[in-house]
DNA sequence: CGCCAGGGTAGAC
DNA sequence: GTCTACCATGGC
């Protein structure tokens, strides 16, 4: 099927669906052909395309809340920015140069958490292949058209594999174990990621839950808790971040702490630092020196 | 060839 | 709490 979405019209901050999605938070998104972009969500093959106001897509049931929830079509974009800019001019000056930039809502975090133990030390690309190559060995495959895409491996589909297809992947790291130590922490029940993500699960508590996985530190567990877990004040800390922070707020060669450093942003950029972190994320390689 | 990539862990002090 | 070696792979 074919259906269009109306997209939460902000002539401040515009939808912008190739910077959405080009080199961001979710990494299996691939580009087609005429603007087309083709994503696996959910265990639902979709394709979808901006149109001006309007964002299109087929797949092959109905995804309207789906999509909304994922783009946050029905979210006040300009809300949180404008949050984001009354706290800080050094944000109000990111805003104006990345108006794009949104944080998108996944809708599975047991893929975002195996995509983010996946993360360390490694890049973009790289962990965009080790994500396809897991859904290739142990997904679904789901088609559009001609286009073949796997879903994602629940935990149980993990375990039922067994380690050595995760071995044989060379994955580095240990990565292979640190997934097969998390599926059976999420499939025996002692981790309970969609109770994470309710509001009755206050932030610090979920990243807790989360740092008791291998492989997950501080930095993972926030990633995971902002992109699929509905916690904006998460703020994951990388080194472009712990630079970025320290050249704009601190003398040079100050030496702060992560912990440090994570309760500076919450304070001084509030609920949604998340945000601006992923702002401070963009502006990595442009930030004056 | 060497260096880096959106870190984490274990062990040392 | 802070510091360090080590972890493994692919891209450039």
């Amino acid at each position: 099927m074919q259906a269009r979405l109306p997209i939460h019209p902000s002539t401040r901050y515009p939808f912008d669906l190739a910077r959405v999605l080009d080199g961001s938070q979710d990494f299996r998104w691939r580009k087609l052909e005429q603007g087309w972009y083709s994503g696996v969500l959910d265990r639902n093959i979709v394709h979808v395309r901006q149109d001006h106001d309007d964002l299109e897509y087929r797949a092959h049931t109905d995804l309207d809340s789906l999509l909304i929830s994922y783009f946050r079509l029905h979210e006040d974009i300009d809300a949180i920015y404008a949050t984001l800019s009354s706290r800080d001019p050094d944000m109000a000056a990111l805003a104006r140069d990345h108006p794009y930039l949104r944080v998108l809502r996944q809708p599975d975090p047991w893929e975002c958490t195996v995509a983010y133990i996946c993360s360390a030390n490694n890049n973009v690309k790289g962990i965009g292949r080790i994500l396809e190559d897991i859904a290739e060995e142990m997904g679904k495959p789901v088609q559009l058209g001609q286009d073949i895409r796997y879903t994602f491996p629940s935990p149980e589909q993990v375990l039922e594999a067994g380690p050595t297809p995760l071995r044989t992947m060379r994955l580095g790291l240990e990565r292979h174990s640190h997934i097969l130590h998390a599926a059976r922490q999420v499939w025996r029940g002692e981790l309970d990621l969609s109770r994470l993500s309710l509001s009755e699960t206050p932030y610090p508590e979920a990243r807790q839950r989360l740092m008791q996985l291998r492989g997950v530190g501080p930095k993972i567990a926030d990633c995971i808790a902002l992109f699929s877990l509905d916690k904006p004040e998460a703020f994951p800390i990388d080194t472009h971040i712990r630079k970025a922070l320290i050249s704009r707020y601190f003398p040079p060669g100050a030496r702060l702490s992560d912990k440090q450093l994570g309760e500076f942003a919450r304070v001084r950029y509030g609920k949604y630092a998340g945000w601006a972190g992923q702002l401070l994320f963009q502006s990595r390689w442009s930030a004056a020196s």
